[in-house]
RNA sequence: CGGGGCGUAGCGCAGCCCGGUUAGCGCGCCUGCUUCGGGAGUAGGAAGUCGGAGGUUCAAAUCCUCUCGCCCCGACCA
């Protein structure tokens, strides 16, 4: 491609509205426009890098067997109604009405479509497993979109399904899915991990995500030296040592607390640490009232608190109802005397504790001393904390859980029958039974990972592209437009590296050098070939490194092999 | 959805509080001359519904009301 007449516009300064580096870099290089709030444009640069991750997602899908296939956009919203997904998506779902007002929903994922082809066609246990993927267009109205296509409303996703008549089956394609995707990730250069994770609205139990290090990347991972590592919505920990423990009293000591609503309020007025103080939180699930009693410092993690309850409704109490359940103002629940039929569910890293102080379920006091067992029944004792930083290992119990950043690349899931059994889609087994399919899902992010990829590797100059992703090979660059010999030597590498199969750009636009060495860096292509008046009298060309920031003089005829050598290696 | 901020030329911004004639600056863009290996200099030039609608006023980018859009923080901390 000829520069001089490429859609390849470059900024210097970043638009105001860019928060993270890759989003700045896309703009500035180039890459992507905004149409509106979350969804974007790709111009030719970024086109061209996220076919290239279309192209190794597609070998790696095809190698483990694979058939890819194209469903539809546009998805009647009775599909939904039917897995029963309308509600748990909720406002996330784009919908839209035909001229007839019948309601149709823009797909933000195919588990629906996929299970209404698969139930049409597939009868028998002989015709399984199968598993279909797509790489296609996918709408979600995210509560907030942003940091450009990393968080966007409209994007790129590539998504499997898999069918089985049974569990081994689908446990066998589910490892198959998990390598294809590390090697998807090793193979677009990005340094990756696979983490326990929390299932969300696709719902089943066992799942995974492939999260690649960045620093500015939404998910946080917890590590642990012993091999341990899971995201932090999932991850259990043993918390941190408590410092200093409360005593135990013959009987709960009531102490007036006036307007201490909050645990730093409490701790501060009592002259404790945050530690001695147990939270009470009060949660509805159905019908029934939930109490969780976490360490006062800590963060309950609702997600966990769902699984406990096995609800996925689980909220909040709201004030009023607080006041209904305790008698008091919130801010004062605690564990002792509440109603006979309030589920108490106590994290284990309250094992460690003597005594507590606790909400007195009396407006502006709490209780001190108090045990638990004694004072009060757990009716469950169950992981419900979000882990830390700095916290125990819960595997190793000795080493301490570091933090690392990372974006979401890829979702593997093991679905069992949820969709099966919601839209009824069975098979004969040998036996002549009708069964439900066994299903999983996998879920990658196309165009989010060609801004992951700008986040894990960028400099104060511009993008660095991994090798197998770059637009372009290499950027020729002739420093002196008006050398005729140096523009031959333009043309002549610029040709011969193309019949060569190499995509090479060629900056042939008619301006200074210093611009051109700028764009080329912001632009990151991973070899520069500067071509100069005077080293090309000596028969030489210079080749730049753009992520070693290195030069190297070669010989005008060794191009085309040096080329071919490093994006051998 | 709650809170905060911002909409002025393609991009980055000033002007607004305290209303006043042709609305500025930097980058970019066009033309000429000089320059030419790390975002050139110079002379000239094009480009704006001041987000939109309504209002106040002799007069509105500026004040008031409504509205649309964009960005950030939050949406467990009892």
């Amino acid at each position: 491609m000829r520069w001089s007449k490429a859609y390849l516009p470059t900024y210097k300064e970043s638009p105001s509205d860019a928060e993270i580096p890759s989003h700045k870099l896309m703009m500035r290089a180039g890459l992507i426009r905004k149409l509106t709030a979350g969804v974007y444009s790709f111009l030719p640069l970024g086109w061209r890098v996220l076919h290239k991750i279309e192209h190794i997602v597609r070998e790696e899908m095809d190698r483990i067997g694979c058939q890819e296939i194209m469903m539809p956009i546009l998805h009647p919203s009775e599909l939904y109604e039917e897995s029963g997904r309308l509600k748990h998506f909720g406002p996330e779902l784009f919908t839209l009405k035909d001229r007839r007002g019948r309601f149709f929903a823009l797909g933000p994922t195919h588990e629906e479509v996929v299970t209404d082809i698969a139930r049409a066609e597939i009868k028998s246990y002989r015709q399984l497993p199968q598993t279909l993927y797509q790489i296609l267009v996918k709408f979600r109205d995210e509560i907030r979109p942003r940091f450009g296509v990393m968080r966007a409303r409209e994007f790129i996703m590539k998504d499997a399904y898999s069918f089985h008549e049974s569990h081994e089956s689908l446990a066998e394609t589910y490892t198959n899915m998990a390598e294809a995707y590390r090697r998807t990730l090793d193979r677009c250069g990005l340094e990756n991990v696979m983490v326990e994770a929390d299932a969300g609205k696709i719902g089943g139990d066992v799942n995974h995500e492939f999260v690649v290090f960045a620093e500015h990347g939404e998910s946080e991972i917890l590590i642990c030296s012993c091999g341990y590592v899971a995201n932090s919505e999932r991850a259990e920990s043993l918390g941190k040592p408590l410092a200093s423990k409360e005593k135990v009293q013959k009987k709960p000591e009531q102490v007036s607390t006036p307007k201490m609503k909050t645990v730093e309020q409490v701790s501060n007025f009592l002259d404790v640490s945050p530690a001695h103080l147990v939270k009470t939180m009060l949660y509805k699930s159905g019908d029934s009232m939930v109490a969780v009693l976490i360490p006062g410092e800590r963060t309950l993690n609702e997600s966990k608190l769902s699984k406990v309850l096995d609800d996925p409704y689980v909220e909040p109490l709201r004030d009023d109802d607080i006041k209904k359940l305790t008698g008091a103002e919130a801010g004062y629940a605690g564990p002792v005397g509440l109603p006979g039929d309030t589920r108490i569910i106590v994290d284990p890293t309250l094992d460690e504790y003597d005594g507590m102080i606790v909400g007195a379920n009396a407006t502006d006091a709490h209780l001190r001393g108090v045990k638990m067992g004694r004072d009060f029944e757990a009716t469950e004792r169950a992981d419900v904390i979000a882990a830390e930083e700095g916290d125990r290992c819960k595997r190793c119990s000795d080493q301490i859980l570091q933090l690392r950043r990372g974006v979401e690349m890829g979702h593997i899931f093991k679905l069992d029958t949820k969709y099966s059994k919601a839209m009824s889609a069975t098979f004969l087994d040998n036996e002549g039974k009708e069964r439900h399919f066994i299903m999983g899902c996998y879920g990658f992010g196309v165009s989010r990972a060609v801004a992951a990829a700008i986040e894990a590797d960028y400099d104060d100059k511009g993008i660095r592209w991994p090798k197998t992703i770059t637009p372009f090979h290499a950027i020729v660059l002739p420093v002196k437009m008006s050398d005729a010999d140096t523009m031959m030597a333009a043309e002549s590498i610029y040709a011969e590296l193309r019949e060569a199969g190499w995509d090479v750009l060629l900056d042939d636009r008619d301006t200074r050098a210093g611009v051109k060495f700028k764009d080329a860096d912001l632009i990151g292509i991973p070899l520069r070939i500067t071509l100069g008046e005077r080293s090309l009298k000596e028969g030489k060309v210079e080749i730049y490194h753009r992520r070693d920031d290195r030069t190297e003089l070669i010989d005008r005829e060794g191009v085309l092999d040096y080329v071919r050598e490093f994006y051998s290696a």
